[in-house]
DNA sequence: CGGTACGTTGAGTCATATCAACCATAGTGG
DNA sequence: CCACTATGGTTGATATGACTCAACGTACCG
């Protein structure tokens, strides 16, 4: 790992600047977490925990993308979500005091600080304002995840791909010639969808025929999001 | 609303009776609560609250059951839940402060404390112990919410039929011949699964020659759990 | 006794998965 | 520098799981 490239963000100003949850820590807190995180950089296809290990702290993501997912009992990936600067990974098992449910491995080159387990529970005791904050993030995760248990069982793979195209946008936002930020694998986005790999493949030829979306390479353009949230079903 | 049949419980004896989240709270807490709480009797079908609204409580169910469900694109409900007693309810919107994002109905003749809105974040800024409970409570949510993502995603109906039969009876429980304790229709059925009706009835039938089920009218019983935990891959 | 909700079955259709072949690209090592 | 391999992308053919539609049976209820 290589720190020299990076100095280490303290979280007075990281947190405000990335906007993650540690900004409703006070400077006390703050200062305990400078001391004791760990800072560490990622390249890409890192692997910060597995799913069924149990793991002995969490991450502040500061740069970069990690990819969440679970794995399904054929092998194929299930891509639970993105986390990207000011997410906190892994803070699920640590609060439940379970082993990981999913496994993290980075995306786009990432840092991010690693805080021992036993720091969020204090945190969540010692600063309620802070306690009340995780809660209500956590229940925003949990509202998102039982829309998509609607979605997958409910929209078909045509839906949910314009539904995930449009996601994708909001969350990581388009360059100036309206390309998605984030650049995915088919298969990646086989394993959001919930979906085979070839039939994202035939919806998006779709989609581009039918003038949606542009497709350069692995750079995905919106064209039309109108049409797009027509057929998402998300009126 | 037929309040003579059932006296009022207090939250000091209730919680620990029920297993609820309450059982953290101080005995001031308590009293504060079983002052302004209001306990109801809900008949079969009530609604308790419906997605989309804004709501000014949430509920602890003291009896009964209550289905959690959120309404597709096409009006079909997808079932997210089933409440029983111990549960709390309607807790994600309360403290997010968002609308409903679900509908509760009930499933079978229930009773539950209606507790205000500002209650629950009081709770957790004043009772650290409280909001770490909490915290785990919905943390667990969140990791069956994520199973169940991959689930529908990857698995066949088959199978999730086979693993929702298996949840119900961990869930509620056996009666003394090896029904399964919840009465559900097939569409409820469906509707959990993430199918079609017929699908359901169909696959039942399956189930049934393979001598994993038999079937009474809507009761059903577990004869060879240890097939259908084959047939739903959670070896 | 008619009504309403639920359950069942059959037939036909369609979306999606699967399988297989092939191409493009990029790195790797001899 | 070239063969070799790995990875990702694409397309076509085929299979099939699951949905839809429709008809009908059943049961309980006022």
């Amino acid at each position: 790992m290589d720190h020299s490239s990076q100095s280490v963000p303290f979280c007075e100003n990281c947190a405000f600047a990335i906007n993650s949850i540690f900004k409703f820590l006070n400077k006390d807190e703050a200062d305990k977490i400078n001391f004791i995180k760990d800072f560490r950089v990622f390249k890409k296809g890192t692997i910060l925990y597995k799913e069924g290990n149990r793991i002995s702290g969490f991450y502040c993501v500061n740069k970069g993308i990690i990819k969440i997912y679970k794995t399904g009992p054929d092998g194929k990936e299930q891509i639970i979500r993105f986390a990207k600067p000011g997410d906190i990974i892994a803070y699920r098992s640590v609060l439940s005091n379970e082993p990981a449910c999913t496994t993290a491995k980075v995306l786009e080159d990432s840092s991010a600080c690693f805080i021992p387990s036993d720091i969020l529970p204090q945190l969540v005791k010692s600063n309620p304002n802070f306690a009340l904050e995780l809660v209500k993030l956590i229940c925003q995760e949990l509202g998102e995840a039982n829309s998509y248990i609607t979605d997958i069982a409910q929209k078909t793979v045509r839906e949910r791909l314009a539904e995930v195209l449009l996601k994708l946008s909001s969350d990581f936002g388009l360059d100036e010639h309206n390309f998605l930020k984030i650049s995915l694998t088919r298969e990646e986005l086989a394993n959001i969808v919930g979906t085979a790999t070839e039939s994202v493949i035939r919806l998006l030829s779709e989609f581009k025929s039918e003038k949606l979306i542009e497709l350069s390479g692995r750079r995905i353009k919106i064209v039309n999001r109108k049409n797009l949230e027509k057929i998402s079903q998300n009126l």
